[in-house]
DNA sequence: CTTAGGAAACTTTTT
DNA sequence: GTTTCCTAAG
């Protein structure tokens, strides 16, 4: 068995797996198997050592990553580990089990808010405190740094920042304040509360530190500093912890990332160092491009720089072209499509975007062509309105504390309840919003749609968890539902409708799985880009974010032009522009085989035409083509 | 007080 | 191309 474990494995896979006594931090570049050691490492571990799999924890970037690696672990050890999971996942499981202890107001079935939830949430307050509603961007911005950095008073943190970030740290309060009553956390509070319970908990933190014999870390360049606390407080005094990660594709400082976490790592935990530099995914030739990107890069861990090789022969295939506009690039996309087509299937052929608009040019073109296409960033399923609608509906039904879902569907159809009939509903708000609306001062017209609102809500409140189909269903004619798509979206009604009908299947399917609806709720919910990849045979659309980890044997990257990629944003920022760089980086090695890369000298922005400049990068690399 | 319709403003990247 | 913002009419 031994044998088959470290069977297949270079020497240097083979070390980081076998290494044990010591943290270890391993530094592994694009495509040079960190999955592989990862999991195998995980099935060393038992198969060799001994330990029982539920007491290993892996923590990934994605649910995709999770999914992945327990599916190679299943192949090689056919035994399922419990505790692969994501960050978020990890600390929904520990808040599930344990929120009660934290103190407050919240019990075991909080909701998780997501962006928009969350943001609508903000604009109530902005409103109340006379602030302008366009600044709620910033202000989430605010609290989730703040958030993201654990202070034990985010409210004194954000005072004491540089104004204007100091002017929120009032709506900061009312936002944490709101949620609470609504029984619900938005992303970054899952980590927040969890770290909250381990550090200030003793029992509760020596409960969840014996429950693992062994941590392992997944791209470690894009955990921040509130998910390293997180990493500490679980290992203790363990020195039984692995981490993988580059710095070369650290893509999230925007989002908090912290790369020198990997220096922390070492520092703090006494971590031994090793590095993966055999590449396995790419051509010579594709790894040419990516070693001539990598050596540009200027920062501060250039020592930790990673050449890679491969022993690969095969050609491959690399080009650039330019075009006069986006439409004849996006044709010659097609074109190219069609005719690989004829020997490789679709889904093995992704087109990398920097930004989710250039998805449009692409789309009519391919329709045209008809060629399979899915578009894996932009509007989701979940994201739809209708659909929103509906889950709103079945959240409220479900949680009548929840705040963003009544705010949604309170005139949804239309009951003439407008702003000033949401203030005073909000106003005799205790902690239920079917009470408040009962209580609040409204006009007999109001209060006739307002009683029959809360008769229909009450008439499914103890289905709804266990029967959401039938919850559906009869909400939608209860409440007219398609009626009112019609009327507000009169000609492509018809497709809403159809995605209505398509949102009864999966609670239908649901329902006869016997999986209660708020596991589903969550499950969508920390659903990352990368889970909606369907295994269709269709093109792949997807931003560079969303690519990270992924491969394909065909990557083409269109749009290579100042302004784009290099963003416009990033240009006057230094570290922006290395993060560009990266994600150009990682854009590159996520090709197997083949890799077109292209310009337009004008494209459609705004819906007006603008002229683009050729990018940097393909300056860079022009001799290699 | 609400709603409809047209004008203005806006798009990095997302767990 | 699409969302949100603003104003005037119901």
């Amino acid at each position: 068995m031994k044998d088959k474990i470290l069977e297949g494995l270079n020497p240097q896979q083979k070390a980081a797996v076998e290494h044990l006594g010591s943290p270890l931090f391993v530094s592994a570049g694009a495509g040079s198997g960190k999955t592989k050691v990862l999991t195998h490492k995980i099935a060393y571990l038992v198969k060799e050592k001994g330990l029982r799999p539920h007491r290993i924890l892996a923590i990934t970037f994605t649910k995709k990553a999770a999914n992945e690696m327990l599916d190679r672990i299943v192949r090689i050890l056919a035994i399922k580990p419990m505790w692969i999971s994501t960050f978020h996942s990890f600390c929904v499981k520990v808040l599930r089990e344990d929120v009660h202890k934290l103190g407050k107001l919240f019990n075991r079935s909080f909701v998780i808010y997501d962006t928009t939830d969350s943001l609508r949430v903000l604009k109530d307050i902005l409103k109340r405190f006379n602030i302008d509603t366009k600044e709620s961007g910033d202000a989430r911005d605010v609290i989730s740094k703040a958030k993201q950095s654990y202070r034990s008073s985010i409210f004194d943190y954000i005072s004491a920042l540089p104004y204007p970030a100091s002017s929120y740290a009032d709506v900061a309060e009312a936002y944490r304040e709101a949620l609470e009553r609504s029984n619900a956390m938005d992303y970054d509070d899952l980590i927040y509360f969890a770290v909250e319970l381990l550090s200030t908990n003793p029992e509760i933190r020596a409960k969840w530190q014996g429950r693992f014999d062994h941590i392992l870390i997944d791209e470690f360049q894009d955990t921040n500093d509130i998910q390293f606390s997180l990493i500490k407080l679980l290992a203790g005094q363990s020195r039984n912890l692995f981490a993988v990660g580059d710095f070369f594709q650290c893509i999230y400082t925007w989002r908090g990332s912290r790369p020198s976490n990997i220096e922390r790592f070492i520092r703090e935990f006494g971590a031994r160092e090793m590095k993966l530099e055999k590449n396995y995914r790419s051509t010579q030739r594709i790894l040419g491009v990516a070693n001539t990107i990598v050596s540009k890069v200027e920062c501060r861990w250039s020592d930790k720089a990673i050449e890679l090789y491969t022993d690969n022969e095969e050609e491959g295939d690399i080009e650039y072209k330019s075009h006069d506009d986006a439409v004849s690039e996006s044709g010659w996309i097609a074109r190219k499509i069609q005719r690989l087509s004829q020997h490789t299937p679709y889904s093995d052929i992704a087109i990398l975007i920097r930004m989710t608009f250039l998805s449009r040019a692409l789309e009519s073109v391919f329709m045209r062509y008809n060629i399979p296409y899915s578009i894996v960033s932009g509007v989701s399923f979940y994201d739809r309105a209708e659909i929103k609608d509906l889950l709103s509906y079945l959240r409220f039904i479900a949680n009548p504390r929840d705040a963003a879902a009544f705010e949604r569907i309170i005139n949804i159809p239309g009951r003439g309840i407008g702003k000033k009939a949401i203030s005073n509903i909000r106003e005799s708000y205790k902690d239920d919003w079917l009470q408040a609306i009962g209580d609040a001062k409204l006009t007999a017209k109001q209060r006739h749609a307002a009683d029959a609102f809360i008769k229909t809500v009450r008439s499914y409140q103890d289905s709804v968890d266990a029967e959401p189909y039938m919850t559906l269903m009869g909400l939608v004619s209860d409440i007219g539902y398609f009626d009112h798509l019609k009327k507000e979206y009169k000609e492509d009604s018809e497709d809403r409708i159809e995605n209505v009908s398509e949102l009864s299947n999966v609670l239908q399917e649901l329902e006869e799985e016997g999986k209660p609806f708020s596991e589903f709720m969550e499950d969508n919910l920390l659903a990352s880009e990368q889970d909606k990849i369907g295994k269709e045979n269709s093109v792949k659309i997807l931003t560079l974010h969303a690519a990270k980890g992924l491969e394909w044997p065909v990557v083409f990257l269109p749009a290579i032009e100042e302004d784009i990629f290099p963003s416009a944003r990033s240009l006057t920022n230094e570290s922006a522009l290395e993060e560009e760089r990266r994600l150009f980086y990682v854009g590159i090695t996520r090709a197997k085989q083949r890799l077109y890369l292209s310009s337009a000298d004008s494209r459609m922005k705004f819906g007006q035409t603008s002229f683009m400049m050729k990018s940097r990068y393909l300056r860079e690399i022009k001799h290699h083509f």
